[in-house]
DNA sequence: CCGATGACCAAAC
DNA sequence: TGTTTGGCCATCG
């Protein structure tokens, strides 16, 4: 681990269940950090670790950004829509539907 | 070693 | 009501 707060940041990312998503904010509220969300980016930009589903994080709008260095951007919107993460035309993911209230 | 930057968000003015 | 600034931690130069 590169830092106790990356790895908290991982532990979260990794339950976030499959057809969902989960936002940079909301990832670093519930690791008790509400305005870390910049830190959370910075460590999804290092998700080096296969078993973090990074491509469940999006900005605030839905925008799927991750995995510059993992993944292209549209095989992230491939995983996520045959995880059942509905898009919409604009390409950003339907948080309405898909966002991760945080529970099972 | 120190300064600047970065997949961002939310409160304040 | 919209726009601006602050802030958090780690890595890069």
């Amino acid at each position: 681990m590169s830092g106790y707060v990356f790895g908290a940041f991982y532990d979260i990312v990794r339950r976030i269940p499959a057809g969902k998503v989960a936002t940079y904010g909301q990832i670093a509220r519930l690791a008790g950090m509400p305005r870390c969300a910049r830190t959370v980016g910075y460590a999804m930009a290092g998700c080096h670790d296969s078993s973090i589903p990074c491509h469940r994080v999006v900005d605030r709008f839905g925008g799927t950004k991750a995995c510059f260095d993992t993944y292209a951007p549209r095989m992230q919107q491939a995983l996520l829509e045959a995880e059942g993460v509905i898009f919409r035309p604009d390409g950003t993911v339907d948080l309405e539907q898909c966002l991760w209230d945080g529970f099972f």
